[in-house]
DNA sequence: CCTACCGATCGGTAGG
DNA sequence: CCTACCGATCGGTAGG
């Protein structure tokens, strides 16, 4: 991996941790072990960096989204495969999902724009497989499709990236955590499901 | 309003909007129109600032607590008037909802301590009342009674921070945004409330 | 890729 | 001795 590469990954995790503002050039600079001004050299600015590290993220996301998209479209569990297959995307790295969340916040106006390119075609797509399941009488004639959609996608980025926190207020004995969050993350996919297919 | 009113309630608003670190004390205190000093004179230090913010909205919190609490415990409909309270709280002042999300991400320590001691006794106490629908037979038997109360909660909080973004990426027609914010509440709350009661 | 810097602004404190 | 501020400036660090 060269210096590029490097910077980017660090940057990531630590714009995930303490947001974009949160970060200076010199603290990503020391995590990678070079100088700040090698840093502006293979990123112009810090909001070239930025733009890098989102654009990143959403690779990964073009490249899985075949895998998702086939998960909900074939075999017999179909739908039920969804929010268990977003709920893996953003569990291989957390550092997504705390980006996403925090991006959303911090930069709408980019992550709208983003949105709509990324998400927006297989969010209406989606939705057309939801009214195929309506017709058919398989899934809850009430559901609002595009909406149900973006609902759960939410609720997968907003729970993975604050799901040490949340976990935390869960704990009722001394269970271990990795377990409270699989428990968590569990009721998560139960109320999807269960919002949306006919009993 | 006294000006560390006015101090604490611009703060809250570009904390909100910007995020801690994103704001300087001097921008806080021109909004205000005082000098920095001045706001350091009611606030000592940044971070005071913070939590004066912060507590000041858990300080809403429990005040609205009992009405929430009433609307669910109290009158026929019950649980279904959980969202909707949820959704009146946080839409009332949507800042409340984004310094939240922020805070979760920057903060999480502090917001564990808060939200254990703010919100842990209450989300039991629902909890308990969702058991007792289990045993009525009212309520699905395999919701997690804690688990689905932090959903619900989290699904609120990030909707409402993420309205205005969320509901650019949902609009299909050239609908008015606000329309397309209330249907996208609307699915929220059927979403919540199918996942929980028996048909 | 690094050394040597810049204009500006950061959070916080001085005396009055 | 107090409350409620001010203009000026502290030592350091920001992005570039």
């Amino acid at each position: 991996m060269d210096n590029s590469a490097q910077i980017r990954v660090a940057a990531t995790k630590l714009f995930a941790l303490r947001g974009y503002e949160g970060v200076s050039l010199q603290a990503i600079a020391d995590v990678v072990g070079v100088a700040k001004q090698t840093l502006l050299y293979h990123y112009p600015s810090k909001e070239s960096l930025r733009r890098a590290v989102l654009n990143n993220v959403f690779e990964h996301w073009r490249r899985t989204l075949p895998a998702i998209l086939q998960a909900v479209t074939s075999g017999k569990r179909r739908f039920s495969a969804l929010t268990d297959e977003l709920v893996r995307f953003f569990s291989s790295d957390r550092d997504r999902a705390r980006l996403l969340a925090r991006e959303l916040l911090d930069n709408p106006e980019d992550m709208q724009r983003l949105i709509g390119e990324n998400l927006r075609p297989w969010l209406l797509l989606l939705a057309e497989y939801i009214r195929e399941g309506q017709k058919v009488g398989s899934i809850r004639a009430d559901v609002d499709p595009e909406s149900y959609v973006l609902h759960v996608i939410l609720l997968v980025v907003a729970n993975v990236a604050n799901l040490s926190t949340l976990s935390m207020s869960l704990d009722t004995s001394g269970a271990a955590s990795d377990a409270i969050e699989r428990r968590h993350l569990k009721e998560l996919a139960r109320l999807a499901r269960s919002a949306l297919f006919v009993r």
